[in-house]
DNA sequence: ATTTATGCAAATCGTTTGCAAACCT
DNA sequence: AGGTTTGCAAACGATTTGCATAAAT
């Protein structure tokens, strides 16, 4: 599964004119084998020797050719996560106000089809062009309560 | 209505330990009668004669009261609104990845029941006390098109 | 050899903060 | 008067960028 994380990678990279280097390729790594999204500060202590402005310029590059998300949000660090489609499955965000973690859960998949059937409308509706929904769950996580 | 407003704005900042004041109101009623969420810099535009710093430190009061809303995107200004309850409905954001732009949406009621039943669900599940949820439609605005 | 990536340090820019004057009650 | 809010300017901090060196093809 890795292995196919890391060929896709370079795929995406070619096609969009980058190379996969050994400081993309670790990051990928850090990303794929955490359960949830890391922050820069996160990635720079888990990766050894790559410089801070190396791990920001790496993460936009990877962003660019789809391998990894930036999600952003009340906290004051953006987090990244691997791309949905390089990993299992698509997911929605439990966000922490207190300590600004983020874990991931599920819906039904039955949940998930009225959601985008509701987006479909409202697209008509607006004229909006929607290229993907996505759902937080603000709270308290169980460290922080 | 607008009434209503400012009375429940003047309630809710007095238990909270503060006045009411007229560059307050002000940042309220631009707020009410605008359809969307505001940037600080749109603020500063139709407000009249507010600093800027003004600006932020009473948004971070009305934050604090539970009168305003402040909302984070991927674009580089935070965007705030009234608070739910001071308006008439719950409602939800599209948001235009090109210019930033954050307008509303409504979901039918139906679908918000299942959307709080699976939330409550992962509560149960995760141990993650869920204060709201948070549902966006990202994609390309009519006028970026 | 030529192009691209890296590390370091400096710059950027939305947001925050210190402080003295203006405002309320 | 006593405390709060305001405006201005300076500070802050996550992120971006310029430039010289190192690495890759």
């Amino acid at each position: 599964m890795a292995l196919d994380v890391h060929a896709t990678a370079t795929a995406r990279l070619r096609a969009d004119g980058q190379r996969y280097t050994t400081g993309r390729r670790a990051l990928v790594t850090a990303l794929a084998s955490s359960e949830r999204p890391l922050t820069i500060p996160q990635l720079l202590d888990t990766g050894k020797g790559l410089a801070q402005s190396s791990v920001y310029r790496n993460l936009a590059v990877l962003e660019r050719a789809a391998v990894v998300h930036r999600i952003v949000t009340a906290d004051d660090f953006a987090r990244y996560e691997l791309a949905e489609d390089l990993t299992e499955h698509h997911h929605h965000h439990l966000i922490c106000a207190r300590c600004g973690d983020v874990t991931d859960f599920t819906l039904p998949g039955a949940l998930e089809d009225e959601l985008d059937a509701a987006a479909a409308k409202v697209a008509r509706r607006t004229g909006f062009s929607v290229d993907r929904h996505q759902l937080d769950l603000v709270g308290t996580c169980p460290t922080c309560r």
